[in-house]
DNA sequence: AACCATAATGAGTCTCGACTCATATTTCTA
DNA sequence: TAGAAATATGAGTCGAGACTCATTATGGTT
């Protein structure tokens, strides 16, 4: 691949996560390429279909959650994650748009860092025992989207990871 | 109000909660014209805009829903009325789409609704006294998202608000 | 029945955004 | 450094969908 293509593909793809963060996946190419600096050709040529690009970011975006559970672990792991991917979703507004595309791989990647923490957090005696992976992963999204939408400020937020922790909690 | 345009506006109001219901909200006009059988200049008449007419069906749906919370009550009354409202969000796309559509005084009705119930469900010793309205609403908004979004199956959805019950419960 | 205000009709306009492609430019290789 | 081959460019095509409006139809009234 050519140095130049090489550059403009890293670009576009940052300017993709920028914009499609900011404004939802409705956001237009036209916009990411300008970000990017690149002509809307360009975009294209690199990503077939704005489905494409959506794609390639959620991907990139999953890898980084993967990677970022990795680190963590012991007791207080996944209640650390669930707080931090919570923030986190709340100041993106591409999680909820991002609905339809798909990338098994990854999400099956993110799945086993969660299940991991969660086993570690089952062990160390902080969650209960009979709650399994795909009950906090459906937990995880939903609190997201919650998060999403509501506009809820920093107490709220807190209190309502609060009633969710305690339903997990062992005991 | 002609007799004819007010069993029109009827049909609109139908057609449209059907149509976004199972396609979401960004379904064309123009279908819910063709399932309420009138043209689309018609629609437009009455509903000037898609987002009044978005704003309509809302309003609509929330005033049922509050209805339906004032028929319950006692202990169990706020359990119940989660889980219905969990139940028939996985069958409406409507829900993720609605965001961005605004019907306050309706929103507010709502969340009065569910304050009674919750202080029902307080006094009858079934949750904790440290929960507010917020926290339940938040809660509720956050799991129909996610029901809407994972395709949740039945026993994942009952195990997901079992977590969230036991957080809500006293002791 | 005749009248007209109100409403319905639906072809047409307009905007927007995804995607294309002929042309110009840049990188790399020999 | 000349010559491909790869890449970038951006005006243009295309389709979709929200919204308009001149015309036609209908309901209610005298």
């Amino acid at each position: 691949m050519r140095a130049d293509a090489e550059r403009n593909r890293g670009r576009i793809l940052d300017a993709a996560e920028e914009v499609f963060a900011q404004r939802g996946a409705a956001a237009s190419t036209e916009e990411v390429a300008r970000l990017a600096g690149v002509a809307i050709g360009t975009v294209f040529r690199h990503f077939p279909t704005k489905e494409d690009l959506l794609a390639a970011i959620l991907k990139r975006l999953l890898a980084r959650l993967a990677e970022d559970a990795a680190g963590l672990g012991g007791a207080d792991g996944l209640h650390t994650f669930f707080t931090r991917l919570v923030q986190q979703a709340a100041a993106r507004r591409m999680v909820v748009d991002l609905v339809g595309v798909s990338v098994p791989a990854a999400v099956g990647r993110l799945g086993d860092a969660v299940g991991e923490l969660l086993r570690q957090a089952q062990e160390a005696g902080t969650v209960r025992g009979d709650v399994g992976r795909p009950e906090v992963m459906a937990l995880l999204v939903s609190v997201c989207q919650g998060a999403l939408q509501g506009g809820w400020d920093e107490g709220l937020q807190a209190r309502t990871l609060a009633v969710v922790f305690a339903g997990l909690a062992a005991r």
